[in-house]
DNA sequence: GATGAATGAGCCTTCATTCAT
DNA sequence: GATGAATGAAGGCTCATTCAT
């Protein structure tokens, strides 16, 4: 008599996902159909659908998945260090998944999925949302020890912040030339230049 | 006799350009059928497939447009004005045409087709090429009169501004509330500060 | 520059209409399939699905015109003749359509279908009940002149009426030795036995 | 070591038919898959599998322990009772069976699958033809006694009668105000004036 | 130029059944 | 006896594109 092993069944799902990530990365969401999955995870049809409900499932569980990832990263920090430092820091580990091809392509289809299916959509924008808010709630802490401008909205500043991550997944895809290695200081002068202290408008 | 009017021609391919970019912004790419845009163009399919070879053909056709669009605002720029001043206006500008609910969703979807699309990828890579090139041309200027930070590297920081604009696409996608009326000051803030001569690193 | 021919479309549709049918008769409904249906309609899936929305709509179309042809007898009749000789003939009609071995099947298979299928229920439902009215019509006219015992309840004797119907599609599918040529005479004698005016209870 | 226990084996198998048999009567034969049917008997396919061969297994089960009952019905008739009383008393029986809403809907999921699964049309064919040929024996008695019109062959009669019966399911699938109940007294007229001795044709 | 009927390859998913434990 | 994970064939339908008129 065999119980449901759940270890064993959120074993499989990991499996799937990573198989489903790999094959999004080189081909497309669209493009990948389940069969390519099923292949590259070694497993019949039938049995991935035991694990997965849709196709689309699979993505969604993937993004919950970069979601709880980011989530715990900016549960991990410690509120006592220097908060500005943090976020750049924050940026310089974005920039380091941003240099794994297939990491990149995979955020960037999922972005392109996200377009269409709406329940991607909402599920992105949640996380989006709580990435927001966990920067600017270490903007709030910066501005309280003068290390950012306090003249500057947290959740406003949050958005541009933001806007330049999504950015840089973007200049991946445009500029065959936009090195994440190179560009990683880059990222950290704009920001800080943004952000600085005592700045005039 | 009648001999091929190149002017219908080009109303007709017009006409179906916009009908199909609607109902892309309206459906999405890929969730358009050509029988919807022959729907919305008022028109057969085989009439439309006369006009164009493909549907790749068409988005095709649309991002062509924009970049002559795009490259014909740089070139109409008095090179003797405020260079600092005209790429704030462009950023301005940038921040008019997102307000644009359907060309905002069209932008995506059509970023979002450029990543599976390699015809559309390199399209799009052309003028995104390009609009870097104006963007460093004026940055190249304006460091020369002093306005923009000598030490950054025109070709970089033209990367960068265009990620800021490419994120603020991926905002609208992904949060209901940034509203690019109030934003636009904000982004040149954050262009400003990035330049600004005389900063510290 | 051809214009949609409505003749030449109700034509393609009887055909694939025709095409099913036999299909359905012969292998049933669910073991048909649709690339089943198209080769025996000579046509690719593509069209086929331009003339009908789904497999389920062309049962849709069969049952429709089932009825339609139903009622198309009941309002030919004149209702100055004998009335109940009238009602008779119509069982024999109905004999004569169970005679033929496809017909009969595809009666089945479609009763069958309804079982499961909502909209097919719905709309054989709706053919049964006008079958029913008819007959009702027919009753109470022959009651008038006395043909039939006024004691009956003229809806309800239709619906027994209609169930000896029924029964007789369902003899054919259970008892291989029920021979609708010889058993036509025996639904008269059924029916007017029931119906015989000056009966006692 | 335990042995093989019928009794044990025939309750689990009684337990799967009496699950399987809800689930026709509410989604159908072929919409019920054996997913469902294990959930509803509380019970793993893997084990399901151990007492019947495949789906069609429960069904032909099914219909065989209906066949079994029905033929104890009338084994268990007093030959030397009224025997015309005792068929209009078997009918009255099956018009109880029919006003279960369950039941009803069972035996026309039943009915309907025997269309097409040459297996269960076969036993049901065989159930079929003894309980005519269980009729005609009544009616040969009843003949004898005089209570029945000797001119009707008793194998035919009893096909009609069927034929009613068979109809009576019918009307409960099509007619939504066929109501069992008020609808019995009305099946034991119907028959009994086929029936009739002393009727002229 | 214009029409719309026709094509056909391909995909996601289902589900009865088997098998390792 | 019991479990539930694994199998894999099959099917309805879509849709970009072509072609006869």
């Amino acid at each position: 008599m065999r119980k449901i092993d759940p270890e064993r069944q959120q074993a499989k799902r990991r499996q799937i996902m990573e198989a489903a990530g790999n094959c999004f990365a080189r081909r497309g969401f669209h493009a990948t159909t389940t069969a390519e999955i099923c292949a590259e995870a070694g497993m019949s049809p039938g049995n991935l659908f035991h694990y997965f409900d849709s196709k689309s499932a699979i993505v969604e569980a993937i993004v919950e998945e970069e979601r709880a990832d980011t989530a715990a990263y900016f549960a991990a920090l410690d509120e006592s260090s220097d908060l500005l430092e943090a976020l750049l820091d924050f940026l310089d580990a974005v920039m380091a998944f941003a240099a794994d091809k297939t990491y990149a392509r995979l955020a960037l289809e999922i972005a392109a999925e996200a377009t269409r299916n709406p329940a991607i959509n909402t599920q992105m924008a949640a996380g989006d949302a709580q990435t927001r808010a966990d920067i600017a709630r270490l903007l709030r802490g910066a501005m309280a020890n003068g290390q950012v401008d306090a003249g500057l909205e947290p959740e406003q500043a949050a958005s541009w912040i933001v806007a330049l991550i999504d950015g840089v997944f973007s200049r991946l895809a445009m500029d065959p030339g936009f090195d994440p290695q190179r560009e990683a200081p880059m990222l950290r002068l704009v920001v800080s230049r943004f952000l600085k202290a005592g700045s005039a408008r």
